[in-house]
DNA sequence: CTTGTCGCTAAGCGCTCGCTTAGCGTTTTC
DNA sequence: GAAAACGCTAAGCGAGCGCTTAGCGACAAG
């Protein structure tokens, strides 16, 4: 009586606390995927953290396998919108560079839950939908290339390895997911504000 | 016949190519953890690829855990003797931090496979054990945060955030042990050199 | 030659796993 | 208002899990 219907994907009402069962379950998963693994959580575990009875999962779900893969490509077709997104804000290097680290880093750290099953649990997902993700994760890398090389051509950035530090920058924004702690001193917003003085030395642009 | 014996824990013959049965449990666990996750492998799976049954586990370790552990263990203390010895290595303070970073990226790159359980399967460990290792990364990062501020101190590095930013230094290198692959382009040693570059950007050493 | 130890295996125990089936009450459809 | 569809649960299936037990052959000590 108490949660009126808000529809099935229902995502109206703010996307945190989530109402329906089908969401319910997702947000089940998504918490005991990152803490314990894809192998490490029971399709028990997420049906009780739902709620619910361990056969209502196979209710919305065909296995505990599309709940990962659908947690994993909404997860990275959300990274490559908002660095696409960011990349696209302004025209110059260091203005787009800046917005890219400043969001990827943020929401790293924000949304550390999710972007571990996305970083971390690829091995667990099936052949075809790991090469469908791993083709999202290139465009990612492409995306940030880009975006170092652009910099690079322009005469704004300076390193000897435009792949490489790429590949570097993507690299210390994903790792923030594994060491940040909602406890910790440092807040989303501080941690991206650091890593874009580092970014801007990484790609060697002139302080 | 072929096999002398060469003592239990072996290490002599070079330490590859496990000859002794307890070797050869943990080389095929090493294997198997990284690739599948603790949770993912069966001791079954370790006892198979070490050719023995799956009983033989036991008669050299009492749990799937414990072995997990040993692995974890070792890995650790390896890379805090690898940090320390390259940092007791020189006096000075870009000397320094450009052998460690050389050392822990190329390490990192190499035996990414003992590097991804050693920094991704904490979590499947007992807390007793958990609580030990977490102690052996408090002093690695201790000894990355000492480098980076002696250098602030001596006038030669120049950071707003001394702690966030030697964080960001293990972070570069820890992730290498995600994101590397045998078969790709870049040799260990020339992620290393680059990253040795990258490091003294990060820090703001002149150049 | 006997006895004890060591490294290992065949068999299997109790349990939990992912997932299915049968069925129930409520809501929607015509 | 009957019938169909929906959201969910109780019960349970077959398989695989971590780990134990009983015992076997090879070797060493006395």
């Amino acid at each position: 009586m108490s949660e009126i219907a808000v529809g099935r994907g229902g995502g109206l009402p703010g996307k945190d606390a989530p109402v329906g069962a089908r969401d319910r379950l997702v947000a089940a998963a998504v918490e005991s995927f990152a803490s314990k693994g894809f192998h490490g959580t029971s399709t028990r575990d997420i049906a009780a953290a739902a709620g619910m009875s361990p056969a209502a999962l196979y209710v919305h779900y065909k296995s505990k396998e599309e709940l990962l893969y659908l947690i994993s490509r909404r997860g990275h077709e959300r990274t490559l919108r908002l660095v696409r997104d960011c990349a696209a804000a302004s025209d110059d290097p260091v203005e787009r560079l800046l917005a890219v680290v400043r969001a990827f880093t943020a929401d790293h750290a924000r949304d550390h839950t999710r972007a571990r099953i996305v970083n971390y649990e690829l091995s667990a997902l099936d052949p075809e939908h790991l090469r469908e993700i791993a083709g999202i994760r290139r465009a990612i890398q492409q995306e940030m290339r880009g975006l170092v090389e652009v910099g690079v051509e322009a005469g704004v950035f300076h390193t000897s390895h435009p792949r490489m530090t790429a590949l570097a920058l993507l690299s210390l924004g994903i790792d923030v997911a594994r060491w940040y702690r909602d406890e910790g001193e440092w807040a989303p917003e501080d941690i991206a504000e650091h890593y874009c003085e580092l970014a801007l030395r990484i790609v060697g642009a002139p302080r």
